[in-house]
DNA sequence: ACAGCGATGCTAGCGGTGCTAGGGTTGCTG
DNA sequence: CAGCAACCCTAGCACCGCTAGCATCGCTGT
């Protein structure tokens, strides 16, 4: 019984360990740099053990995204918290989304570009990614109007993650990010 | 001399054949399987002929994507001359983007997304890609206001490029697309 | 206390990737 | 016709994600 819950512990903060050090990686190097082989040799297992935790390397690519749901929800929130109007909150919720974005690169990339088989409908994912799209549409709500409020918020957050995208691929010029920010959060305001 | 000249011919005219495997092969089965070695089969040629025509694999892909910004800035400029206002102009160059975007994913993936070393700044490509983003700026002129053209074309780019993408990797309900555009075309119209 | 057994994690390897070194063969040139 | 240069192919490198099979370790029932 008592080594048994040892050995899950155990377990769990190996599983740990994995998915800190596909992030660490990821983050330092880029994705291109987390391979199984150099998973294995940051936790000092061999590579099968990876295999008996995540099914491949693209499910452990989405526990990494799990994680960025949570932080982003919670980037959000405490932005539109802080805002002294309801228009400053479209702004700053916006600045915030992008910031994210900006600053975890990689933990964006595993998020909205790459892993495609993220279990969107099971556990965590759905509430966090629920939270941070509430967040979303309660800035921009007042400037709703007569729309969905559901379709706004859904082209708002294309618009951000459009602007992202295409200035982190060199498609945007990195010095007009803000004047384009600005545009966005005036459309999607008053 | 004649002979030479018909070396050249030869040389270009395989080259051609490469980008055309490349480009259909992306079509039809996604860029993962577009490999050097299906590709040198699908032109009856060693793996090595490749490299003496492009640097790499990516080189294969950016030649792909050059084709791909002529075909989309003419998608645009059509779409804007046959509409019938202003207002419409915006909303019909937006679903032209959408449906290019749509229909030939492989290729706006290697335009937009994939091919990050894009000769962005030598020969065809700058002037392509410029051609559409007139497009863009043209029709979203009389919507500008006091905000700078440039920057509301780029903004409205990235709305566009949002959608798509996020709907591609499934993040979007594609029942709902055309309520999000409508959203994003009443932002920029007006 | 010990034999047996089940879980665990290793080594080794498969089929695939992008890319390249080296050598023949081919065909033009003097 | 000899020599040479361009051309292209075979073979292989180092890496990838992933897995089969075995050895070892540690718990369990007698």
């Amino acid at each position: 019984m008592s080594t048994q819950s040892r050995r899950e512990r155990e377990r769990a903060e190996r599983e740990r360990a994995i998915v800190a050090a596909a992030r660490d990686l990821a983050l330092t190097e880029g994705w291109d740099a987390v391979t199984t082989r150099r998973l294995a040799a940051e936790i000092e297992y061999s590579q099968p053990v990876l295999y008996s935790h995540f099914k491949g390397k693209d499910a452990i690519m989405a526990a990494v995204a799990v994680e960025g749901f949570g932080e982003l929800a919670t980037a959000l929130a405490s932005a539109r918290a802080s805002a002294a109007d309801p228009r400053q909150a479209v702004a700053d919720v916006a600045a915030a989304y992008t910031t994210f974005a900006e600053q975890r690169p990689a933990l964006y990339d595993a998020m909205f570009t790459l892993a495609v088989d993220l279990p969107f409908a099971s556990q965590g994912v759905p509430t966090d990614l629920a939270r941070g799209f509430a967040e979303l549409a309660e800035a921009v709500r007042p400037a709703a109007g007569d729309d969905d409020l559901e379709a706004v918020t859904e082209t708002f957050w294309s618009g951000l993650h459009g602007l992202v995208t295409l200035m982190r691929s060199g498609r945007l010029r990195r010095t007009d990010h803000d004047r384009r920010l600005a545009v966005l959060v005036a459309r999607f305001s008053r």
